[in-house]
RNA sequence: GUGCUUGUAGCUCAGUUGGUUAGAGCGCCGGAUUGUGGUUCCGGAGGUCGUGGGUUCGAAACCCAUCAGGCACCCCA
């Protein structure tokens, strides 16, 4: 049989996976650094825990998995009051799944994939309740599954970094997330924008422009603004059934570049001079701080997801810092304040913020731009080569006192034709391993191995002990 | 989920209006080179033309379906 992965994923060879973990270990330090304790949870969850979180075109991207056993006695249930004569449920339902499996299959289905990181935390939570001290700081770097039509940037399996406080209202934090994304991105060595905006200020213009009822999707519609200018935002709103003084407002409202600006334009507004407040605290937190990428407070920022409620970030890469001008890829990071996400599990009063790092995302960029230094990933030092079965045995043990002492070790495993041992070598030369010990007859007779640095191009002859010294 | 586009050797790609046995470069293997890898020269292996149907005397090419990649929409990381 034929091969075949799964559309949108991929495998990941030696130099990929040592990658990503140099983004999860990076990530991780910091993470440790402002407290957060990690958690994992099972990639398969209650289809009921992830439905209806992530709105319609979540719930269309859900991977349903697992027959739901109960299916058949729940039908029959619901059936018994009007069964007639020979009507066999349990042979409907065979046909069904075999001729129409794409609607049998999910119908049936009572566990999904993982969709994000956030829900699964709101349900650990709630379910350790008991166990956790609030405030709760947690991170957690797992996969998640989405069944998105794959593109570049865009995967079907992909992996979230995710740091979360629930437990305090306190902006402090708000202030925290956004030094954390400020760390991690300069440990990469990748200049990004920081997009902090507050829900409050959506809701604030929604009302300011007379329409607090239409508040959802006129955010969908200003999210789009980087994308479809204000052109097509303004017709957009004009579909909706804005006036042009509404529209025009709402220009007014998005092109504010400060807090004081917005705050003369609609301070009188409630929600949105506690929008104002906020993020006024927010920035009093980070006064002194120095930042080395750009924080850019974005009154245009929404966010798509229902569930926020204050501060929402976003990142993306600075395409106008030097050298990234050409990198395209929608949002690397991601996150806010949710009043009330334990909520929809009975938990009720417990706020939450936290932020995303998009792994797989960062991963492209990183690629792109050059930025992974691959020499830290070389785990292998030293590969011993043998030119007789009496060398071999005698290289095993040379391999065992390197490794004693912690020098990561390999042994060729054939003996090697002194006419081959040209050809040989282009097995470390591949790997990149920076030292080849040779030894044949004489160099066991004396105990001192011929030992090649492969990048210099030099060979000496020292016993094993002077080589570990000379490390 | 929708629209467009691509799929030929391990990789990057040629392949004429449908016409013999499908090519090149790089890489790989062997030799020139009997204890030293990045250069050079010579030789060699490697392809169900993504997959399955159809049209045709004849299909890598045309048609349909399907799978996979890319782009756009949608949404997002």
């Amino acid at each position: 049989m034929k091969p075949k992965r799964v559309g949108g994923t991929r495998d990941f060879s030696p130099l990929e996976v040592n990658r990503r973990n140099y983004i999860y270990n990076t990530l991780r330090k910091i993470f440790v650094n402002f407290g957060f304790q990690p958690i994992e949870t099972p990639a398969i969850e209650q289809l009921s825990t992830l439905e209806g979180k992530y709105g319609e075109e979540g719930d269309k991207l859900l991977y349903k998995i697992r027959r739901n056993k109960n299916l058949l006695s729940n039908l029959k249930e619901k059936h018994s009051g009007n069964q007639k004569g020979d009507y066999d449920i349990e042979t409907t339902l065979a046909s069904l799944q075999q001729y129409h499996p794409d609607s049998f299959i999910p119908a049936a289905s009572d566990k999904g994939l993982r969709y994000d990181l956030t829900v699964p935390f709101a349900r650990y939570a709630v379910m350790h309740r008991n166990e956790i001290k609030l405030p709760f700081k947690r991170y957690q770097i797992q996969n998640v599954w989405r069944g998105d039509n794959p593109q570049k940037g865009r995967y079907c399996e992909f992996y979230q970094c995710d740091v979360d406080v629930i437990g305090s209202d306190s902006l402090l934090y708000e202030a925290e997330l956004a030094q954390i994304y400020d760390q991690a991105f300069a440990a990469f060595g990748l200049e990004v924008v920081i997009r902090i905006n507050n829900r409050k200020l959506l809701e604030g213009l929604a009302a300011y422009c007379g329409h607090p009822d239409l508040f959802q999707t006129i955010v969908v519609i200003i999210d789009k603004l980087d994308k479809i200018a204000w052109d097509g935002v303004a017709k957009e709103l004009a579909g909706l059934g804005l006036d042009e003084e509404a529209i025009a407002k709402a220009k007014a409202f998005i092109e504010c570049s400060t807090l004081e600006e917005l705050t003369q334009l609609v301070g009188e507004v409630e929600v949105a001079q506690q929008g104002i407040e906020e993020l006024q605290e927010v920035l009093s937190f980070l006064d002194g701080y120095e930042f080395k990428n750009q924080l850019l407070i974005d009154f245009s920022l929404a966010r798509g997801l229902s569930y926020y409620t204050g501060c929402i970030y976003e990142v993306i890469v600075d395409t106008n810092a030097e050298g990234q001008e050409k990198i395209k890829m929608g949002s690397i990071g991601g996150g806010g304040r949710y009043a009330n996400l334990t909520g929809i599990f009975g938990w009720k009063g417990v706020s939450g913020v936290g932020v995303s790092f998009g792994a797989d995302r960062i991963y492209d960029v990183l690629e792109d731009l050059n930025l992974f230094n691959d020499e830290d990933f070389n785990t292998t030092k030293v590969l011993v080569m043998a030119m007789g079965e009496d060398e071999l045995k005698y290289s095993f043990k040379v391999a065992q006192q390197l490794r004693k002492a912690n020098v990561a070790t390999e042994v060729f495993p054939d003996v090697v034709n002194p006419k081959k041992l040209a050809k040989k070598l282009k097995y470390p030369d591949a790997r990149n391993i920076p030292y080849v010990m040779i030894i044949g007859e004489s160099e066991m007779q004396d105990g001192k191995p011929q030992v090649k640095d492969m990048q210099a191009r030099t060979e000496t002859r020292q016993t094993v002990k002077e080589f570990i010294s000379s490390l």
